[in-house]
DNA sequence: GCCATCTGTAACAACACAAGTGACATGACG
DNA sequence: CGTCATGTCACTTGTGTTGTTACAGATGGC
């Protein structure tokens, strides 16, 4: 478990979910993501409460996109992860009171906002429209029936 | 312990170091961080290897700033300390075949790998010393606030 | 030589957090 | 009602930093 990969794992379901156009059980989407179900439930109750994905119970139900791929940016499925950590580095907190760890890091932090501020930009420019785009390029470059996944 | 400090600390050392101008062990270092000699011989045996720092042994050893401040910058520290993850989120591995998940990850990786070499860039561009002189100033404009409120 | 001092390491527990897993209540069909 | 699916709780697992104890090795003073 080196990185939180649930943006990643994320943006792959959104992806396979556009192209199926049907309602997906967890179960399956657990298999697409060689995970589990609950797993899959509690990642994406995120997406459920900004309207990205809506679920059903029952008989039939399952997950169905909500918005198209190109109203949805990295950022906004990042955001609706709860924002989650994004560096492992980070500040120490040992000696609040000492001017010198202060110095250090409010040097450290001003890289990192820098950085996490591109990131970000990044991120928000970029829609899970285009990611489905170039996936369908490839898709046609290598002419095949290779498959997507479990699907 | 939400993120890796090892970064923040050494720099935070080498600072206090500079300023003694005498060899310090390792116990009077992990009380000026707040932690334990071990990690302190933990963490600046990177910085030794690298000959940023020596350590000597026996009666009156310690440690030494082996390198003026301004000629070390962040980045060397970063470097020394073994290049930790920078990251706390990363792709998924969960189904390497898959077009999809490549597609998600390369443009995830795309913003990541820019981000990075922001940050990077940043911490190599900034010296010990630059973090030194500002905690100077900062002491300075403290001392004369001291004066001020007290008359 | 002997002893106090300090580094260098190994070994292991503590802790945080994503991820995996089992159990079970709840709601929605047919 | 029975089945299928979500929603959620509680617990375990895996991984990496950090904290801690224990001990071997080197150094200098007596």
């Amino acid at each position: 478990m080196r990185n939180d990969s649930r943006l990643s794992r994320m943006l792959h379901v959104l992806i396979h979910m556009d192209r199926h156009e049907h309602s997906a059980t967890s179960e399956m989407i657990s298999k697409m993501l060689n995970t589990n179900p609950v797993v899959v439930r509690r990642t994406m109750a995120g997406l459920r409460e900004r309207g990205y994905v809506s679920s059903e119970k029952g008989h039939g139900g399952g997950w169905t996109l909500a918005r198209p791929l190109s109203e949805i940016t990295l950022l906004d499925v990042y955001n609706a992860l709860g924002e989650p950590h994004l560096f492992a580095i980070g500040p120490a907190g040992d000696q609040p009171q000492c001017l010198v760890e202060q110095a250090v890091n409010s040097a450290l932090a001003d890289a990192m906002q820098e950085a996490e501020a591109l990131l970000l930009r990044r991120l928000g420019s970029v829609t899970l429209k285009q990611i489905a785009d170039e996936f369908e390029a490839k898709l046609e470059a290598r002419s095949a029936a290779a498959y997507s996944c479990a699907s």
